[in-house]
DNA sequence: GCACTTGTGTCGACTACTCGACAGCACCCC
DNA sequence: GGGGTGCTGTCGAGTAGTCGACACAAGTGC
């Protein structure tokens, strides 16, 4: 448990924090605080100074890419498996894309500054770093691949399974709009996917919430860059999802 | 100019060892062999130890993400503003890809190790490690959102003018059932695009070999994801492309 | 010069997804 | 409880890309 900004305590579900050595947890905790964050909040846009780093507990924030043309697409999430902002662990930078609040919830926060001097001082949080990027990397090329080769009823399935491994519990929340945004299709495509999901049973939803049914059944008919970027993130960072 | 292991000379083209202040660079070279990369040849398979990092002048290497249908995807191109392996400078890594020598040519390599050794004593080379991980990151996020948005012959154009970037001359060496791989598409599909290309003056091709005949038109027709990716590097990186 | 291999052109049926439009329902607010 | 807003369902025309098949041409080896 953590103490909260607000006088309450939370559990520490983050895996990377959970994962460092309590000595290394010592160097950071000091400098903690906890939020609670509200679904859809931007958190950094792209070319502005990354001065926080989150790490998410039961919340998942999503990486969007921007286009000129206006439209936002999900390159990758972040949840209790990693952090927002870590690369500013190692040296200052700018976010490359935006960041925004896609599942709400609580997170613990740092400055980057104060990260990056408990950075120099641990070895054991320089390891973390360097696994979690990795990890994030790894992500991002398995779904260059997947965009291109794999159809949308597969890409719908890994969203939420993806989703749903970083979060407390089998309810989305979410629109057929934000969805098809975050997978860059017509909202008219989700509409057909999710009515047919839902018609083999492996989901249920109504305005803005979805509710996974049969979790196996969605690992059936997704596509294969699930189980590849979780065993990528099993191998290199400490623990196992929640 | 470097010394070949073959005896010859050969201008030093790779912008990260260009990069390097000469103390710096002092600290690998003595470990720098020189080589001729062959079109076609496997650097690393996925799960192989990364025990050598290469650094291109006038070759290209495709990290390719492998399916397991045995499709295999270009996620992200590395040429002389990269270097093939660098993560494992950091700490020894397992590769996450399929590396293969797309443009054949000459690339500098170096043990892992020596460079980790570097990579201890030299600032500058770890900066500039952060550096090009954070724009071979800021590619592949780019990616993800490029394949799910944009058509096939935007892809086409961009995956030209990537490559005509990181080589001497606009003549790039590959059929086009190798390019419908990279791409994630079908040969046909290829064919057909390239017709049009050609058709509109901006490239010529016969069997195996592309020429691009105009470059700016290209750029006028690929997506914003060509110039996005590349002021990425040069953001990041010290020097512009050649 | 001939056979062989390998790369390219083309055709046609098919499917997945786009894009715009509009209707209807659910929930929220007052 | 009524009105409005925003989410979902649906329809239909249109397009991009798939997938298999086959013919042909350009280089390669002998």
């Amino acid at each position: 448990m953590i103490d909260s900004n607000d006088g309450t305590a939370a559990p520490l579900k983050n895996r990377l924090l959970v994962a460092l050595p309590s000595e290394d947890f010592g160097l950071i905790s000091p400098h903690l605080t906890h939020h609670e964050l509200e679904k859809g909040r931007h958190l950094y846009d792209p070319g502005d100074q990354i001065d926080l780093v989150y790490f998410p507990h039961d919340c998942v924030i999503s990486l969007m890419t921007l286009m000129e043309n206006g439209a936002a697409i999900e390159s990758a999430p972040v949840g209790r498996e990693g952090a927002l902002g870590l690369m500013s662990a190692v040296a200052p930078r700018q976010s490359l894309v935006r960041a925004i609040v896609q599942a709400p919830g609580f997170a613990s926060r740092i400055s980057a500054s104060a990260l990056h001097d408990a950075w120099t001082r641990s070895p054991a949080l320089r390891d973390l770093v360097d696994r979690h990027n990795e990890a994030l990397f790894g992500h991002a090329i398995q779904s260059v691949a997947c965009n291109a080769l794999h159809g949308v009823e597969a890409r719908f399935c890994r969203w939420l399974l993806s989703c749903r491994d970083r979060i407390d519990g089998d309810t989305i929340n979410l629109t057929q709009e934000f969805l098809a945004d975050m997978l860059g299709v017509q909202r008219t495509t989700v509409t057909a996917v999710a009515g047919s999901l839902q018609a083999k049973g492996l989901i249920r939803y109504r305005r803005g919430v979805v509710d996974i049914l049969d979790r196996a059944g969605l690992e059936a008919i997704t596509c294969e860059c699930y189980a590849a970027v979780r065993r990528g993130y099993e191998r290199l960072l400490p623990l196992p999802f929640g």
